[in-house]
DNA sequence: ACCTGAACACCGTTCAAGT
DNA sequence: ACCTGAACACCGTTCAAGT
Protein backbone atom coordinates (compact mmCIF):
# COMPACT_ATOMS: atom_id res chain seq x y z
CA UNK A 1 0.00 0.00 0.00
CA UNK A 2 3.11 2.42 0.52
CA UNK A 3 3.28 2.93 -3.30
CA UNK A 4 0.07 4.20 -3.80
CA UNK A 5 0.86 7.07 -0.91
CA UNK A 6 -0.21 10.27 -2.29
CA UNK A 7 2.80 11.71 -4.27
CA UNK A 8 3.75 15.46 -4.02
CA UNK A 9 3.02 16.72 -7.16
CA UNK A 10 4.99 19.91 -8.35
CA UNK A 11 3.40 23.52 -8.34
CA UNK A 12 2.20 24.86 -11.40
CA UNK A 13 0.39 27.51 -12.86
CA UNK A 14 -1.99 24.61 -13.89
CA UNK A 15 -2.03 23.37 -10.56
CA UNK A 16 -2.90 26.50 -8.94
CA UNK A 17 -5.74 27.77 -11.30
CA UNK A 18 -7.35 24.44 -11.27
CA UNK A 19 -7.39 24.69 -7.10
CA UNK A 20 -8.04 28.43 -7.31
CA UNK A 21 -11.75 27.46 -9.21
CA UNK A 22 -12.24 24.67 -6.49
CA UNK A 23 -11.82 27.68 -3.72
CA UNK A 24 -13.90 29.70 -5.96
CA UNK A 25 -16.80 27.40 -6.25
CA UNK A 26 -16.95 25.97 -2.84
CA UNK A 27 -16.29 28.98 -0.76
CA UNK A 28 -17.32 31.61 -3.10
CA UNK A 29 -15.56 34.76 -4.45
CA UNK A 30 -14.52 35.81 -1.05
CA UNK A 31 -12.99 32.13 -0.46
CA UNK A 32 -10.11 32.90 -2.88
CA UNK A 33 -7.38 34.14 -0.53
CA UNK A 34 -3.29 33.22 -1.31
CA UNK A 35 -3.19 32.06 2.62
CA UNK A 36 -6.03 29.69 1.78
CA UNK A 37 -4.96 29.02 -1.89
CA UNK A 38 -1.42 27.79 -0.51
CA UNK A 39 -2.63 25.83 2.35
CA UNK A 40 -4.59 23.52 -0.20
CA UNK A 41 -1.49 23.22 -2.10
CA UNK A 42 0.77 22.80 1.15
CA UNK A 43 2.53 25.34 0.13
CA UNK A 44 2.90 29.14 0.73
CA UNK A 45 1.15 32.02 -0.35
CA UNK A 46 4.78 33.31 -1.75
CA UNK A 47 5.25 30.28 -4.11
CA UNK A 48 2.02 31.25 -5.92
CA UNK A 49 3.70 34.37 -7.14
CA UNK A 50 6.20 32.61 -9.04
CA UNK A 51 3.87 31.61 -11.06
CA UNK A 52 1.13 34.22 -11.34
CA UNK A 53 1.44 37.75 -11.31
CA UNK A 54 -0.99 38.80 -9.12
CA UNK A 55 -5.10 38.54 -7.62
CA UNK A 56 -6.32 39.79 -10.55
CA UNK A 57 -4.22 37.78 -13.23
CA UNK A 58 -5.14 34.30 -11.36
CA UNK A 59 -9.10 35.35 -11.60
CA UNK A 60 -8.70 35.93 -15.22
CA UNK A 61 -6.93 32.82 -15.70
CA UNK A 62 -9.73 30.73 -13.66
CA UNK A 63 -12.46 32.35 -15.56
CA UNK A 64 -10.69 31.61 -18.51
CA UNK A 65 -10.46 27.69 -17.65
CA UNK A 66 -14.19 27.37 -17.19
CA UNK A 67 -15.41 29.26 -19.82
CA UNK A 68 -13.45 27.37 -22.05
CA UNK A 69 -15.39 24.31 -22.77
CA UNK A 70 -18.34 25.98 -22.01
CA UNK A 71 -19.45 27.74 -25.02
CA UNK A 72 -20.41 24.58 -27.04
CA UNK A 73 -19.00 23.06 -29.75
CA UNK A 74 -18.90 24.69 -33.24
CA UNK A 75 -21.59 23.35 -35.60
CA UNK A 76 -21.18 24.90 -39.10
CA UNK A 77 -24.50 23.13 -39.88
CA UNK A 78 -26.22 24.69 -37.22
CA UNK A 79 -28.49 27.75 -38.18
CA UNK A 80 -26.86 31.37 -37.02
CA UNK A 81 -29.61 31.92 -35.02
CA UNK A 82 -29.18 28.72 -33.01
CA UNK A 83 -26.03 28.81 -32.70
CA UNK A 84 -25.71 32.19 -31.58
CA UNK A 85 -28.46 30.39 -28.38
CA UNK A 86 -25.77 27.84 -27.82
CA UNK A 87 -23.26 30.12 -27.20
CA UNK A 88 -25.63 32.16 -24.96
CA UNK A 89 -27.09 29.27 -22.84
CA UNK A 90 -23.25 28.40 -23.04
CA UNK A 91 -22.59 31.19 -20.53
CA UNK A 92 -25.57 31.72 -18.94
CA UNK A 93 -25.20 28.05 -17.61
CA UNK A 94 -21.48 28.37 -16.82
CA UNK A 95 -22.57 31.29 -14.26
CA UNK A 96 -25.26 29.74 -13.20
CA UNK A 97 -22.77 27.01 -12.13
CA UNK A 98 -19.53 29.18 -10.84
CA UNK A 99 -21.53 32.43 -10.05
CA UNK A 100 -18.19 34.33 -9.50
CA UNK A 101 -17.62 34.10 -13.43
CA UNK A 102 -20.58 36.44 -13.66
CA UNK A 103 -18.53 39.05 -11.46
CA UNK A 104 -15.33 38.71 -13.13
CA UNK A 105 -17.08 38.59 -16.93
CA UNK A 106 -17.96 42.00 -15.36
CA UNK A 107 -14.97 43.34 -14.13
CA UNK A 108 -12.04 42.62 -16.68
CA UNK A 109 -12.85 43.62 -20.17
CA UNK A 110 -9.77 42.21 -21.91
CA UNK A 111 -10.50 38.99 -20.41
CA UNK A 112 -9.36 36.12 -23.38
CA UNK A 113 -12.35 33.80 -23.43
CA UNK A 114 -14.79 37.15 -23.92
CA UNK A 115 -13.09 38.06 -27.16
CA UNK A 116 -13.50 34.32 -28.19
CA UNK A 117 -17.02 34.47 -27.33
CA UNK A 118 -17.68 38.02 -29.38
CA UNK A 119 -16.30 36.10 -31.89
CA UNK A 120 -18.32 32.82 -31.96
CA UNK A 121 -21.35 35.72 -32.12
CA UNK A 122 -19.96 37.69 -34.73
CA UNK A 123 -19.27 35.01 -37.16
CA UNK A 124 -22.68 33.89 -36.90
CA UNK A 125 -23.88 37.56 -36.69
CA UNK A 126 -22.26 38.09 -40.59
CA UNK A 127 -23.96 34.68 -41.33
CA UNK A 128 -27.36 35.78 -40.42
CA UNK A 129 -26.49 38.94 -43.63
CA UNK A 130 -26.36 41.86 -41.72
CA UNK A 131 -25.31 44.35 -43.05
CA UNK A 132 -21.57 45.66 -42.21
CA UNK A 133 -22.27 48.68 -40.07
CA UNK A 134 -24.38 47.35 -38.24
CA UNK A 135 -22.49 43.97 -37.54
CA UNK A 136 -20.21 45.72 -34.59
CA UNK A 137 -23.31 46.78 -33.09
CA UNK A 138 -25.75 43.74 -33.17
CA UNK A 139 -22.58 41.50 -31.61
CA UNK A 140 -22.34 44.23 -29.08
CA UNK A 141 -25.98 43.92 -28.32
CA UNK A 142 -25.89 40.02 -27.66
CA UNK A 143 -22.76 40.22 -25.64
CA UNK A 144 -23.84 43.23 -23.18
CA UNK A 145 -27.16 41.66 -22.68
CA UNK A 146 -25.43 38.39 -22.22
CA UNK A 147 -23.16 39.63 -19.41
CA UNK A 148 -25.76 41.94 -17.97
CA UNK A 149 -27.88 38.80 -17.28
CA UNK A 150 -24.76 37.21 -16.32
CA UNK A 151 -23.65 40.10 -13.65
CA UNK A 152 -27.08 40.11 -12.18
CA UNK A 153 -26.89 36.48 -11.53
CA UNK A 154 -24.13 36.32 -9.81
CA UNK A 155 -24.92 39.16 -7.69
CA UNK A 156 -28.68 37.56 -6.94
CA UNK A 157 -26.48 34.20 -6.01
CA UNK A 158 -23.82 36.11 -3.49
CA UNK A 159 -26.93 37.19 -1.71
CA UNK A 160 -27.70 33.76 -0.78
CA UNK A 161 -26.38 31.44 1.05
CA UNK A 162 -24.69 28.79 -1.74
CA UNK A 163 -27.10 25.98 -2.44
CA UNK A 164 -30.46 27.83 -1.28
CA UNK A 165 -33.15 26.80 -2.51
CA UNK A 166 -34.24 29.18 -5.68
CA UNK A 167 -37.94 28.71 -5.50
CA UNK A 168 -37.95 29.76 -1.98
CA UNK A 169 -36.05 33.12 -2.87
CA UNK A 170 -38.16 33.73 -5.74
CA UNK A 171 -41.58 33.44 -3.19
CA UNK A 172 -39.59 35.60 -0.90
CA UNK A 173 -38.80 38.28 -3.67
CA UNK A 174 -42.06 38.28 -5.17
CA UNK A 175 -44.07 38.97 -1.82
CA UNK A 176 -41.39 42.17 -1.25
CA UNK A 177 -42.29 43.35 -4.64
CA UNK A 178 -46.50 42.50 -3.97
CA UNK A 179 -45.49 44.86 -0.83
CA UNK A 180 -44.28 47.83 -2.68
CA UNK A 181 -46.55 51.05 -3.27
CA UNK A 182 -48.99 50.62 -5.71
CA UNK A 183 -48.75 54.15 -6.35
CA UNK A 184 -45.25 53.91 -6.68
CA UNK A 185 -44.84 50.76 -8.38
CA UNK A 186 -47.46 49.77 -10.10
CA UNK A 187 -45.70 47.75 -12.52
CA UNK A 188 -43.65 45.97 -10.43
CA UNK A 189 -46.44 45.14 -8.19
CA UNK A 190 -48.18 43.69 -11.21
CA UNK A 191 -45.47 41.75 -12.73
CA UNK A 192 -44.56 40.25 -9.18
CA UNK A 193 -46.48 36.81 -9.67
CA UNK A 194 -44.61 36.23 -12.98
CA UNK A 195 -41.65 36.71 -11.24
CA UNK A 196 -42.61 33.97 -8.20
CA UNK A 197 -43.28 31.99 -11.49
CA UNK A 198 -40.86 32.30 -13.94
CA UNK A 199 -37.82 30.25 -15.19
CA UNK A 200 -34.49 32.43 -15.48
CA UNK A 201 -32.90 30.07 -18.55
CA UNK A 202 -36.38 30.72 -20.46
CA UNK A 203 -36.40 34.01 -19.52
CA UNK A 204 -32.86 34.59 -20.54
CA UNK A 205 -33.60 32.81 -23.74
CA UNK A 206 -36.64 35.32 -24.68
CA UNK A 207 -34.14 38.29 -24.11
CA UNK A 208 -31.61 36.84 -26.72
CA UNK A 209 -35.06 36.45 -29.06
CA UNK A 210 -35.84 39.68 -28.99
CA UNK A 211 -32.08 40.99 -30.17
CA UNK A 212 -32.39 38.70 -32.37
CA UNK A 213 -35.81 40.02 -34.09
CA UNK A 214 -34.67 43.59 -33.64
CA UNK A 215 -31.68 42.15 -35.59
CA UNK A 216 -33.55 40.49 -38.18
CA UNK A 217 -35.30 43.56 -38.70
CA UNK A 218 -32.19 45.18 -40.03
CA UNK A 219 -31.37 42.54 -42.57
CA UNK A 220 -32.39 43.68 -45.55
CA UNK A 221 -33.17 40.12 -47.16
CA UNK A 222 -36.02 40.29 -44.11
CA UNK A 223 -36.28 37.76 -41.71
CA UNK A 224 -37.56 34.88 -43.78
CA UNK A 225 -34.43 33.54 -44.84
CA UNK A 226 -34.00 30.21 -46.00
CA UNK B 1 -13.41 87.77 8.91
CA UNK B 2 -13.76 85.16 11.99
CA UNK B 3 -17.07 85.38 11.61
CA UNK B 4 -16.66 83.24 8.07
CA UNK B 5 -14.80 80.62 9.36
CA UNK B 6 -15.10 77.05 8.52
CA UNK B 7 -17.61 76.00 10.76
CA UNK B 8 -17.33 72.01 12.16
CA UNK B 9 -20.80 70.24 10.94
CA UNK B 10 -22.00 67.46 12.77
CA UNK B 11 -21.61 63.80 11.19
CA UNK B 12 -24.61 62.92 9.68
CA UNK B 13 -25.45 59.93 7.12
CA UNK B 14 -25.78 62.73 4.01
CA UNK B 15 -22.66 64.48 4.65
CA UNK B 16 -20.86 60.56 4.83
CA UNK B 17 -22.40 59.41 1.81
CA UNK B 18 -21.58 62.98 0.08
CA UNK B 19 -18.06 62.26 1.04
CA UNK B 20 -17.88 58.81 -0.36
CA UNK B 21 -18.97 59.75 -3.96
CA UNK B 22 -16.58 62.57 -4.04
CA UNK B 23 -14.33 60.13 -2.37
CA UNK B 24 -15.15 57.27 -5.30
CA UNK B 25 -15.35 60.18 -8.23
CA UNK B 26 -11.83 60.78 -7.71
CA UNK B 27 -9.84 58.43 -6.13
CA UNK B 28 -11.80 55.09 -7.87
CA UNK B 29 -13.21 52.28 -6.38
CA UNK B 30 -10.06 51.14 -4.66
CA UNK B 31 -9.93 54.55 -3.05
CA UNK B 32 -13.16 54.52 -0.97
CA UNK B 33 -11.71 53.65 2.78
CA UNK B 34 -12.83 54.01 6.15
CA UNK B 35 -9.62 55.70 7.26
CA UNK B 36 -9.46 58.22 3.66
CA UNK B 37 -13.10 58.65 4.18
CA UNK B 38 -12.90 59.31 8.37
CA UNK B 39 -10.06 62.10 7.64
CA UNK B 40 -11.89 63.78 5.12
CA UNK B 41 -14.36 64.12 7.26
CA UNK B 42 -12.34 64.76 10.15
CA UNK B 43 -13.24 62.41 12.73
CA UNK B 44 -12.40 58.57 13.19
CA UNK B 45 -13.52 55.23 11.50
CA UNK B 46 -15.10 54.17 14.24
CA UNK B 47 -17.23 57.28 13.72
CA UNK B 48 -18.45 56.51 10.41
CA UNK B 49 -20.11 53.18 11.77
CA UNK B 50 -22.88 54.71 14.12
CA UNK B 51 -24.06 55.83 10.84
CA UNK B 52 -23.75 53.59 8.44
CA UNK B 53 -23.68 49.33 9.19
CA UNK B 54 -20.90 49.06 6.35
CA UNK B 55 -18.89 49.24 3.69
CA UNK B 56 -21.77 48.08 1.48
CA UNK B 57 -24.88 49.58 2.79
CA UNK B 58 -22.39 53.00 1.98
CA UNK B 59 -21.45 52.09 -1.11
CA UNK B 60 -25.82 51.13 -2.18
CA UNK B 61 -26.61 54.22 -0.49
CA UNK B 62 -23.70 56.48 -2.94
CA UNK B 63 -24.84 54.91 -6.04
CA UNK B 64 -28.77 55.40 -5.23
CA UNK B 65 -27.44 59.21 -4.32
CA UNK B 66 -26.21 59.49 -7.31
CA UNK B 67 -28.51 57.61 -9.89
CA UNK B 68 -31.72 58.74 -8.02
CA UNK B 69 -31.74 62.58 -9.99
CA UNK B 70 -30.30 60.99 -13.31
CA UNK B 71 -32.62 59.05 -14.66
CA UNK B 72 -34.59 62.05 -16.28
CA UNK B 73 -37.74 63.47 -15.33
CA UNK B 74 -41.15 61.53 -16.44
CA UNK B 75 -42.61 63.34 -18.99
CA UNK B 76 -46.15 62.03 -19.77
CA UNK B 77 -46.24 63.26 -23.41
CA UNK B 78 -43.14 61.30 -24.33
CA UNK B 79 -44.11 58.29 -26.53
CA UNK B 80 -42.99 55.24 -24.64
CA UNK B 81 -40.03 54.20 -26.37
CA UNK B 82 -38.56 57.29 -26.08
CA UNK B 83 -39.07 57.38 -22.59
CA UNK B 84 -37.16 54.53 -22.72
CA UNK B 85 -33.98 55.78 -24.10
CA UNK B 86 -34.32 58.83 -22.03
CA UNK B 87 -34.18 55.92 -18.80
CA UNK B 88 -31.56 53.90 -20.80
CA UNK B 89 -29.63 57.02 -21.66
CA UNK B 90 -29.60 58.63 -17.96
CA UNK B 91 -28.13 55.54 -16.53
CA UNK B 92 -25.54 55.50 -19.25
CA UNK B 93 -24.33 58.98 -18.79
CA UNK B 94 -24.35 58.12 -14.79
CA UNK B 95 -22.03 55.05 -15.18
CA UNK B 96 -19.69 57.54 -17.75
CA UNK B 97 -19.96 59.84 -15.77
CA UNK B 98 -19.18 57.98 -11.86
CA UNK B 99 -17.94 54.63 -13.60
CA UNK B 100 -17.67 53.01 -9.97
CA UNK B 101 -21.41 53.03 -10.04
CA UNK B 102 -21.16 50.63 -13.01
CA UNK B 103 -19.64 47.86 -10.95
CA UNK B 104 -22.25 48.37 -7.82
CA UNK B 105 -25.34 47.90 -9.61
CA UNK B 106 -23.80 44.23 -11.23
CA UNK B 107 -23.16 43.49 -7.73
CA UNK B 108 -25.87 44.63 -5.57
CA UNK B 109 -29.51 43.17 -6.83
CA UNK B 110 -31.95 44.79 -4.11
CA UNK B 111 -30.18 48.53 -5.15
CA UNK B 112 -33.11 50.33 -4.90
CA UNK B 113 -32.41 52.83 -7.71
CA UNK B 114 -32.43 50.01 -9.90
CA UNK B 115 -36.29 48.91 -8.94
CA UNK B 116 -37.24 52.47 -9.70
CA UNK B 117 -35.15 52.63 -13.19
CA UNK B 118 -37.23 49.04 -13.67
CA UNK B 119 -40.25 50.77 -12.65
CA UNK B 120 -39.72 53.47 -15.32
CA UNK B 121 -39.31 50.50 -18.32
CA UNK B 122 -42.09 48.65 -17.15
CA UNK B 123 -45.24 51.22 -16.86
CA UNK B 124 -43.46 52.00 -20.67
CA UNK B 125 -43.67 48.44 -21.47
CA UNK B 126 -47.10 48.16 -20.94
CA UNK B 127 -48.17 51.73 -22.41
CA UNK B 128 -46.73 49.90 -25.39
CA UNK B 129 -49.53 47.72 -25.81
CA UNK B 130 -46.86 44.41 -24.51
CA UNK B 131 -48.95 41.48 -23.81
CA UNK B 132 -49.30 40.71 -20.09
CA UNK B 133 -47.31 37.65 -19.83
CA UNK B 134 -44.20 39.56 -22.38
CA UNK B 135 -44.20 42.49 -20.29
CA UNK B 136 -42.13 40.98 -17.36
CA UNK B 137 -39.41 39.29 -19.88
CA UNK B 138 -39.43 42.70 -22.02
CA UNK B 139 -38.50 44.88 -19.46
CA UNK B 140 -35.77 42.48 -17.87
CA UNK B 141 -34.33 42.62 -21.13
CA UNK B 142 -33.75 46.00 -21.12
CA UNK B 143 -32.52 46.72 -18.08
CA UNK B 144 -30.32 43.98 -18.37
CA UNK B 145 -28.67 45.55 -21.22
CA UNK B 146 -28.22 48.14 -19.83
CA UNK B 147 -26.79 46.70 -16.84
CA UNK B 148 -24.33 44.67 -19.28
CA UNK B 149 -23.18 47.88 -21.10
CA UNK B 150 -22.73 49.67 -17.58
CA UNK B 151 -20.63 47.14 -16.45
CA UNK B 152 -18.43 47.05 -19.33
CA UNK B 153 -17.94 51.09 -19.50
CA UNK B 154 -17.11 50.69 -15.43
CA UNK B 155 -14.43 47.43 -16.63
CA UNK B 156 -12.80 49.92 -19.17
CA UNK B 157 -12.92 53.37 -17.23
CA UNK B 158 -10.53 51.03 -14.67
CA UNK B 159 -8.00 49.87 -16.72
CA UNK B 160 -7.19 53.57 -17.68
CA UNK B 161 -5.95 55.89 -15.43
CA UNK B 162 -8.82 58.55 -14.89
CA UNK B 163 -8.61 60.95 -17.81
CA UNK B 164 -6.97 59.34 -20.43
CA UNK B 165 -7.67 60.26 -23.86
CA UNK B 166 -10.43 57.68 -24.89
CA UNK B 167 -9.59 58.40 -28.68
CA UNK B 168 -6.18 57.34 -28.10
CA UNK B 169 -7.04 54.24 -25.91
CA UNK B 170 -9.49 53.08 -28.83
CA UNK B 171 -6.96 53.27 -31.52
CA UNK B 172 -4.89 50.73 -29.24
CA UNK B 173 -7.34 48.26 -28.65
CA UNK B 174 -8.28 48.41 -32.82
CA UNK B 175 -4.86 48.13 -33.52
CA UNK B 176 -4.45 44.59 -30.97
CA UNK B 177 -7.50 43.46 -32.19
CA UNK B 178 -6.22 43.97 -36.16
CA UNK B 179 -3.01 41.70 -34.92
CA UNK B 180 -5.18 39.04 -33.79
CA UNK B 181 -5.16 35.68 -35.48
CA UNK B 182 -7.39 35.66 -38.77
CA UNK B 183 -8.27 32.04 -38.85
CA UNK B 184 -9.06 32.61 -35.38
CA UNK B 185 -10.62 35.84 -35.18
CA UNK B 186 -11.87 37.11 -38.26
CA UNK B 187 -15.01 38.40 -37.62
CA UNK B 188 -13.24 40.55 -34.73
CA UNK B 189 -10.71 41.76 -36.94
CA UNK B 190 -12.82 42.55 -39.76
CA UNK B 191 -14.87 45.19 -37.22
CA UNK B 192 -11.78 46.37 -35.84
CA UNK B 193 -11.74 49.27 -37.72
CA UNK B 194 -15.76 49.93 -36.21
CA UNK B 195 -14.69 49.72 -32.55
CA UNK B 196 -12.02 52.81 -33.68
CA UNK B 197 -14.19 54.90 -34.80
CA UNK B 198 -17.45 54.30 -33.04
CA UNK B 199 -19.52 56.21 -30.24
CA UNK B 200 -20.06 54.46 -27.23
CA UNK B 201 -23.24 56.67 -26.42
CA UNK B 202 -24.57 55.86 -30.03
CA UNK B 203 -24.16 52.65 -29.79
CA UNK B 204 -25.52 52.01 -26.39
CA UNK B 205 -28.79 53.36 -27.81
CA UNK B 206 -28.81 51.38 -31.13
CA UNK B 207 -28.70 48.50 -28.77
CA UNK B 208 -31.94 49.84 -27.11
CA UNK B 209 -33.09 50.26 -30.30
CA UNK B 210 -32.93 46.91 -31.26
CA UNK B 211 -34.40 45.47 -28.27
CA UNK B 212 -37.21 48.01 -28.70
CA UNK B 213 -38.05 46.44 -32.19
CA UNK B 214 -37.45 43.20 -31.10
CA UNK B 215 -40.85 44.29 -28.74
CA UNK B 216 -42.39 45.80 -31.49
CA UNK B 217 -42.71 42.26 -32.90
CA UNK B 218 -44.04 41.11 -29.80
CA UNK B 219 -46.82 43.75 -30.07
CA UNK B 220 -50.31 42.12 -31.60
CA UNK B 221 -51.33 46.18 -32.87
CA UNK B 222 -48.02 45.88 -34.57
CA UNK B 223 -45.48 48.74 -33.91
CA UNK B 224 -47.46 51.30 -35.94
CA UNK B 225 -49.63 52.06 -32.78
CA UNK B 226 -50.78 55.56 -32.47
C1' DA C 1 14.89 27.52 -10.96
C1' DC C 2 11.78 27.16 -7.57
C1' DC C 3 9.98 27.27 -2.81
C1' DT C 4 9.57 29.00 2.21
C1' DG C 5 7.44 31.85 5.51
C1' DA C 6 8.21 35.93 8.12
C1' DA C 7 7.32 40.71 7.48
C1' DC C 8 5.17 45.01 5.49
C1' DA C 9 1.59 47.97 4.56
C1' DC C 10 -2.57 47.98 4.29
C1' DC C 11 -7.83 46.72 4.99
C1' DG C 12 -13.00 46.51 7.43
C1' DT C 13 -14.81 46.32 11.75
C1' DT C 14 -15.23 46.39 16.90
C1' DC C 15 -15.37 48.37 21.28
C1' DA C 16 -13.96 50.38 25.68
C1' DA C 17 -13.66 54.83 26.87
C1' DG C 18 -14.82 59.38 26.61
C1' DT C 19 -18.17 63.73 26.04
C1' DA D 1 -26.68 60.11 21.77
C1' DC D 2 -22.69 60.47 19.47
C1' DC D 3 -17.66 60.44 18.77
C1' DT D 4 -12.66 58.78 19.50
C1' DG D 5 -8.92 55.97 18.21
C1' DA D 6 -6.47 51.94 19.60
C1' DA D 7 -6.82 47.16 18.67
C1' DC D 8 -8.21 42.78 16.23
C1' DA D 9 -8.29 39.75 12.59
C1' DC D 10 -7.62 39.70 8.47
C1' DC D 11 -5.83 40.85 3.46
C1' DG D 12 -2.30 41.04 -1.03
C1' DT D 13 2.31 41.27 -1.86
C1' DT D 14 7.42 41.29 -1.13
C1' DC D 15 11.77 39.39 -0.27
C1' DA D 16 15.75 37.50 2.14
C1' DA D 17 16.91 33.06 2.79
C1' DG D 18 16.96 28.49 1.69
C1' DT D 19 17.21 24.05 -1.64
Amino acid sequence: MASTERREEALSRQRIVDAAVELLDVAGEGGLTFRALSARLRTGPGAIYWHVANKNELLVAATDAVLAGATGTDTVEDRPEDAIRTVALGVFDAIDKHPWIGTQLARSPAQPALLQIFERIGQRIQALGVPGEAQFTSASALLNYILGVGGQNAANARTQPPGTDRTAFLATESAAWKNLDPDEYPFIRNVAGQLRDHDDRAQFLAGVDLILAGIANLNPRGRTRR
